[in-house]
DNA sequence: TATAGTTGTAATCAAAATGATTACAACTAT
DNA sequence: ATAGTTGTAATCATTTTGATTACAACTATA
């Protein structure tokens, strides 16, 4: 299984609201024609983003703003605010039979490994910033 | 979402194949009544296992046998056998607007982040063996 | 060679997660 | 006041997963 596409739209949601935040007002529509998506899906992305404290948004008047700076956000703190994986990446098979010395042990042998290669993958989105993103687009635009 | 618990069946699987293969026999039934999962499960699991060159396992006398040399066996092996994850890793939203200056440019800037982390994972996995698993799980045995 | 024990695999099924969508109350700027 | 938004609940269809049933095909051996 993969992981939810939550996670590049909120990645998408943030670099619309900072890039073209002082050309437009980034309502949920705006945003959700740009990524393609329900606007639903937005707000409730915004949600998320608001929640970790990456963007201000008001109900009423509209339109999502920065609230942070870009050096300050990388792609794990973005993953984590939409809850991409709640704690482990990989599931386990529930219950492995304790009478038996492989099922017994196979937690203890396999876990640690798990872990190690989940955390190389979170390490490697936490060494990309909002600002690096915003470095490579700039040269695009 | 997570990585389906195939990864850690199939690595069950192994473990129980080599550890235990010269005591008993090792039938779907015996290893899913370690792993605790239907045995139907567990041919498949032997399925993948087998086509990926790890076992032997020949209809109608039953029991799997070891294939491979077990330095020849990586948790990254075992993962790409069962299937875990087709292609990418990060599921991505489909057809951003390319009308749309983010929209347009969002692969480009995102991409290759997303695939170093898959790789950062994919690496920690090739990193590790069955014959380590097999080192640890004696000590505990 | 008949039989018991297996594997291989198709077909269903229920549960969970996802994203789409509808609906509407609540809010705010003008 | 009103028009335009956000926040959020409620549904829905789709997909994935793993469980399970069922049974044909296969193999060792008694």
């Amino acid at each position: 299984m993969k992981i939810t596409s939550r996670f590049t739209v909120a990645v998408h949601t943030l670099l619309a609201i900072y890039v073209l935040g002082k050309e437009y007002k980034m309502t949920s529509d705006f945003i959700a024609s740009s990524v393609n998506v329900n606007p639903v899906v937005i707000r409730r992305t915004l949600s998320s983003l608001k929640a970790a404290g990456m963007i201000d948004v008001k109900a009423g008047s509209g339109g999502a703003l920065p609230a942070k700076d870009v050096n300050d956000i990388t792609l794990y703190d973005i993953y984590m605010a939409v809850d991409c994986v709640e704690g482990d990446l990989f599931n386990f098979h529930e219950n492995p039979n304790p009478k038996c010395p492989v099922g017994k042990n196979i937690h203890a042998v396999l876990d640690s490994h798990l872990s190690d290669a989940q955390m190389a993958l979170e390490n490697e989105l936490k060494g990309v910033t909002l600002a690096d993103l915003m470095e490579q687009l700039n040269l695009l635009i």
